[in-house]
DNA sequence: TTTGTAAGTAAGTATTACTCACCAATTAGA
DNA sequence: TCTAATTGGTGAGTAATACTTACTTACAAA
């Protein structure tokens, strides 16, 4: 029988956890569901209670690593006023996040954009409610005369999130060092500011 | 006896065409090796004669569909002076080219870069070429004071760089159609003038 | 006590990427 | 010209891997 999904089992959580901790090193498809269950203590079998498949795994895991993230964001743009500082503020924690959880970076920006399921998942749900974020913030930073009025929304929206991950990627595939708030300004200055002398 | 590389045998390109086919409509994992050689007319056996693993032959494919990316950007900007321009025509060209090449731009943005060994691929050394390509042009573009002195030029390549892949990455995806001027020219607007009002 | 369900096991199975021994035709060398 | 090597291609394997299914045990409630 399959599982409701209205608990959390310590069988369930201990595979969430071999599966993170195995991506640690290798890259989601050369870690094979046996290697899952051995590293949990648990049988092949069990996996399947639990998840459909082995890519639903992947997408709840990054589901769990996801909701920490939006909760880090949510708490540290809540007191600032400004729609570009909280901007600011998005770009650099979003930095900091993939530099200090290279596992969920690795995820979100690697592993599970190939595969049309990932766009029906819980787990995108909360990217769309990430980026929606930025769309409201950016709306009204035009609304309070911050940001050009002319500016596309949408556009900007794909400016800052495409900065902030290729900022990231190399360093995450190739496991650089990144220097969150240094990246920041240099993003900041030039998406805000223009690049043009 | 494995084939030494020297030349293009029929059967080998019948299989670069037919893992190109049936990537237009599934994706790379969900493609078998089968299929290919079905699609292809020829036995499984021979993908294996011709290349060293199903990701390797989907690195040729890149690497072939790169190769004439590259061509069409060079031909492009060779006559012009200005390096705003030739960046702006980079941008521009790149997403008609995702646009028009959604197989491409899958495999570029979606399918090689959760696994090391794409790194080390001849495909990759051409990404590395294009992306050069970029930065010697923004150097220019610092040194005849067209743009600011001051911005990282390796920070704008990845915010040019971001841009363009953000900017097509949903539309192919969701498999929406792509307006590269207009596009281009919100990007450009943003990165070479800033958001700031 | 019984009944139902949740947690977990163990032994499968079908599929899939990949291998290997072989064939036929062309080319090159002696 | 005979032969030896190379190239293009086949087809029947094999090991591994994602997933299934029938089963057991623990336990909570009625």
């Amino acid at each position: 029988m399959k599982h409701k999904g209205k608990t959390n089992p310590p069988g369930r959580q201990k595979i969430i956890e071999a599966l993170t901790r195995l991506m640690w090193t290798n890259d989601f498809n050369s870690v094979t569901t046996a290697e899952i269950a051995e590293s949990a203590g648990v049988t092949e079998g069990l996996i399947y209670k639990y998840f459909n498949s082995k890519k639903d795994l992947l997408y709840r895991v990054l589901n769990d690593l996801f909701a920490q993230f939006n909760e880090t964001i949510l708490e540290r743009i809540t007191g600032k006023s400004s729609a570009i500082e909280k901007l600011e503020v998005i770009i650099c924690s979003s930095i900091e996040y993939y530099a200090a959880n290279r596992v969920f970076a690795r995820i979100l920006l690697l592993e599970v954009r190939n595969s049309q399921e990932y766009f029906n998942s819980e787990a995108y749900e909360r990217v769309r409610a990430y980026a929606h974020n930025i769309l409201v913030i950016i709306n009204e930073g035009i609304g309070s005369g911050e940001i050009k009025p002319d500016a596309d929304p949408l556009i900007l929206r794909k400016i800052i999130l495409g900065a902030i991950e290729h900022a990231c990627v190399g360093e995450i595939i190739f496991s650089r060092d990144l220097d969150a708030p240094s990246v920041t300004q240099s993003i900041s200055t030039i998406i805000f500011n223009g690049a043009k002398a």
